[in-house]
DNA sequence: CGTGACCATCCGCTGTAGCGGATAGCTCGG
DNA sequence: CCGAGCTATCCGCTACAGCGGATGGTCACG
């Protein structure tokens, strides 16, 4: 166990895909890998082609070089060495989860009506919500704790 | 000030150099490009030609691969980031002065037997090490502060 | 004053990151 | 049913990351 970055097999395609799917929650809407690179265009004023887009995300080609790597990680919001860093990219992928939630209308007005209310109340609120998961048969989230 | 990691003109260059010349204090010491190469390879199992690490600390070569990248920093003992972030190019550089610094024995057994004395004896040394550092025309240094 | 060990530097090559331009499969409105 | 507009996928090309093998220079040793 000398070394701890390796066996990145398509790693960076499931990365790609999540910041995509992120980004874009509704399936419906998204945009296709042209459209994508157009965007990427407009925002960083550097280019990607759709072509290469969809080889990362098919994981044809994997080695990324500084340049685009900054401007993945630029237009995505995320610290580049999310396509580095396995821990950073669990830290940051927990944010994106959030993220995600809250793109749904109806999640975000229930956490802005969460906020404030008593300790004792929120509980009750989670187990119901573990509940209602558990009947929808979604997995349970595990609440991340301080590693010391 | 919509971009912050650009200009980046021979900053890989520099860096890699102050790298070597923290890792390597002693000058007439110091192995050639050739030499360093084959400790990579030995240490890292990847191997990195010696013509290559010139033409990168020569400026000539600039845009680095995932690969060659967590290469080098791995036997240099720096997070992959030192080479894209700035920010954290700054901190850690903060750390490999302190790292240089400690090379020299005298140092080294200063700050050993600093450890464990009270903060006001702590002040007054600093106190006096900073008029040294005047009275031998030394730059004076910035202890860096939390960022809120 | 060889010659062997190191060095920086250069040249030319290979592999692949990254691109532009097909193509074929969809779904839409007319 | 037929194009218009979208899509994913493929192929072949160019540019450059990265390498191996010269070259010539400077020391130290016998």
């Amino acid at each position: 166990m000398t070394d701890q970055s390796e066996e990145s097999a398509g790693e960076l395609a499931a990365k790609l895909a999540r910041l995509i799917a992120v980004r874009y929650p509704d399936e419906a809407t998204r945009p296709g890998f042209a459209k994508l690179a157009q965007q990427i265009a407009e925002h960083s004023g550097t280019k990607i082609s759709s072509t290469y887009l969809w080889e990362l995300a098919t994981g044809k080609k994997r080695n990324l070089t500084q340049g685009t790597l900054g401007t993945l990680a630029r237009f995505f919001g995320v610290p580049p060495e999310y396509f580095l860093n396995e821990e950073v990219a669990a830290r940051v992928d927990s944010q994106l989860e959030l993220a995600a939630a809250l793109r749904n209308n109806r999640v975000r007005s229930i956490a802005l009506r969460a906020e404030g209310l008593s300790d004792e109340t929120l509980d009750s609120i989670l187990t119901m919500l573990s509940q209602a998961r558990k009947i929808e048969k979604l997995p349970p989230l595990e609440e991340p704790g301080e590693a010391p």
